[in-house]
RNA sequence: GCCCUCGUAGCUCAGUAGGAUAGAGCGACCGCCUCCUAAGCGGUAGGCCACAGGUUCGAUUCCUGUCGAGGGCGCCA
């Protein structure tokens, strides 16, 4: 890699000048000001005060010992500004990348940083009382993302999604459909929502409660799973809280931190001593009717999960961010690692339509169900506009641009620009050009500025992916595919691949750029979970 | 009251492990099709990076506080 060798250099160089810099803290970035080079150092400015010199100094006296033996690959060294050291480099480089492209094809970017090691991803999680609905759907689109991103830099990347199968919501949603099914209105505590007296014409007659409940869930996971798959998003597990009451394992988590001193009896309660971990206070475990709180199940569940991965993500939405302490707080009452737990907080999604605020409401019963909005908008444009955005933020977006086939929708920009790509293939091969991968000599031609763009795009895919999946932010693959894009279109509008006035030579060269900037964009739209069409 | 996330162009949002002149899309205005998709390309206008302090050679980025938005603070799930 060219930053490691200027790296070696500058140590190398810092040594022979007898200036005593801190060698790990040299750190290569690329000027946002791309004149001032390709890549820049702040090495002088960072050590100046430490030496007693000046900057600007210090930084020319590094320059002009570089400059005695320019390290490879680089062409010019220079100082700016109020003391970097700006480098640039031979542009064989540059069709170098292109080559890396060409032949990892869709492996491009991807890495073995997470070799080795197990995560699990659990998102979604929705309760089985309903279908999917808007609030479901950033969650969704996110923990697959990241799914992809992890498994993409070497993760082996566990889906999955956790059954809150059991409890009172389960009873209230089961006597709702009761009612429903006997042409009652819902009792005061359920389900409101028509899907409830839809889905209650489904359900067989004469069955118990305990029947309905089983049956509703069993109904309400397959219409989830049917709408995920319109999505493309596929879990390896749908976990089901009740078989760890089935099977005792609730049971052996309580009896497992009362051994370990973490749970105490209270006002006919049983506490987590959580305050020891951080917590704001204790939480009850068992209530004095008996019954188990949320939290209990879902501590066994992570202990579960803990046993079978070396790291787990959780997708929570803003509304659960109170319960992170909590559970962190019983993770490390068990003996693990809380910082092996990653909870993944989702902001608000606000949806518009035409500008008009689209209410949410669960309890009134008239929720957006995610199915409509694929239904609108389209798989594509539904993942696309969920990820547009750091999940920090709130996200505001309006159905009807998502759904406009305009060039201010940025689902149809993006993959216009692969399209367009798959276009100049397909007609380069009715002209007679076979595309070929060629030697670097002969990639040399392309020097317009709209091709260096593109090669420089291709050049920072694999560090945006790197720090996508570090971050566990897909919307910086986003940012990256709409500006990639823009560089697309920017080379399709001035630089024809075919044509009279263009040599046989630069079309295959161009020829080459196009297939790898195809599959370079085919890389990033594949982390997103969105396809890439071939003509639109 | 305490905790979490956020506050950047008219709108929707990037950017920040501290770096040089803060970006994109939309909207507004002005240009560009005899040629691979005009679902496109280019240009102009538009900013006290919420505010006030602090740390630093350097702060939109880090710290503290204030204001504002949303979400949490249950023996609900």
């Amino acid at each position: 890699m060219i930053t490691e060798i200027i790296k070696d250099s500058l140590k190398e160089n810092l040594k022979e000048l007898g200036i005593n810099a801190l060698t790990d803290q040299i750190s290569l970035e690329r000027p946002a000001n791309r004149e001032h080079g390709d890549w820049s150092s702040n090495i002088a400015l960072v050590t100046a005060k430490n030496a007693g010199r000046q900057a600007r100094e210090l930084a020319e006296e590094i320059v002009n010992s570089l400059i005695a033996d320019l390290p490879d690959g680089v062409t010019e060294v220079t100082v700016a500004g109020p003391g970097f050291i700006n480098f640039r480099i031979s542009a064989e480089l540059s069709y170098e990348i292109l080559l890396a492209v060409l032949e990892k094809e869709s492996s491009y970017g991807s890495s073995d940083i997470g070799s080795g090691k197990q995560v699990n991803v659990e998102f979604v999680s929705a309760n089985p009382t309903g279908p999917l609905h808007a609030g479901h759907a950033r969650g969704a689109c996110y923990g697959d993302a990241i799914g992809n991103l992890l498994e993409y830099v070497g993760y082996s990347v566990h889906r999955e999604f956790y059954m809150n199968d059991r409890g009172l919501q389960m009873a209230a949603f089961g006597r709702s459909l009761e009612a429903r099914k006997n042409n009652e209105s819902p009792p005061e505590d359920g389900y409101g929502g028509e899907y409830v007296s839809e889905w209650a014409k489904e359900m067989p007659e004469n069955l118990s409660l305990e029947e309905i409940i089983a049956w509703g869930c069993e109904f309400a996971k397959n219409d989830q799973q049917e709408t995920l798959s319109q999505l493309g998003i596929y879990f390896d597990t749908w976990f089901s809280e009740k078989s760890m009451i089935d099977n005792g394992e609730i049971g052996r988590v309580l009896a497992n931190l009362a051994e370990k001193g973490m749970a105490y009896e209270k006002d006919g309660a049983t506490w987590l001593s959580s305050v020891e971990f951080g917590d704001d206070k204790d939480r009850v475990l068992i209530k004095s009717d008996g019954e188990y709180t949320y939290l209990t199940p879902d501590v066994a569940y992570h202990r579960n999960k803990f046993e079978r991965s070396d790291w787990l993500i959780n997708v929570w939405g803003a509304d659960h961010h109170g319960y992170i302490a909590r559970m962190k707080a019983a993770m490390q009452a068990l003996g693990y690692d809380s910082d092996a737990l990653t909870v993944q907080v989702t902001q608000l999604v606000k949806l518009l339509r035409a500008g008009e605020e689209v209410k949410l409401s669960k309890r009134q019963g008239d929720i957006i169900e995610l199915r409509s909005i694929i239904e609108e908008i389209g798989a594509d444009a539904t993942r696309f506009m969920y990820l547009l955005q750091s999940v920090d933020s709130k996200q505001t977006f309006d159905l009807e641009l998502a759904a406009s086939q305009a060039m201010d929708n940025p689902v149809y920009y993006v993959q216009m620009a692969h399209a367009r790509l798959c276009s100049i293939e397909r007609n380069a091969a009715e002209n007679g050009f076979d595309f070929k991968i060629l030697p670097i000599d002969e990639l040399g031609v392309l020097v317009h500025q709209r091709e260096m763009e593109i090669i420089r795009g291709l050049e920072i895919l694999p560090e945006t992916i790197d720090l996508a999946a570090r971050e566990l932010a897909p919307h910086k693959i986003v940012t990256w595919v709409r500006e990639f894009a823009n560089s697309v279109h920017g080379f399709h509008h001035d630089c024809y691949v075919i044509g009279d006035g263009i040599s046989e030579k630069l079309t295959n060269a161009r020829l080459n750029l196009v297939v790898a900037s195809r599959q370079g964009l085919k890389v990033g739209l594949d982390l997103l979970g969105v396809s890439a069409p071939n003509k639109m």
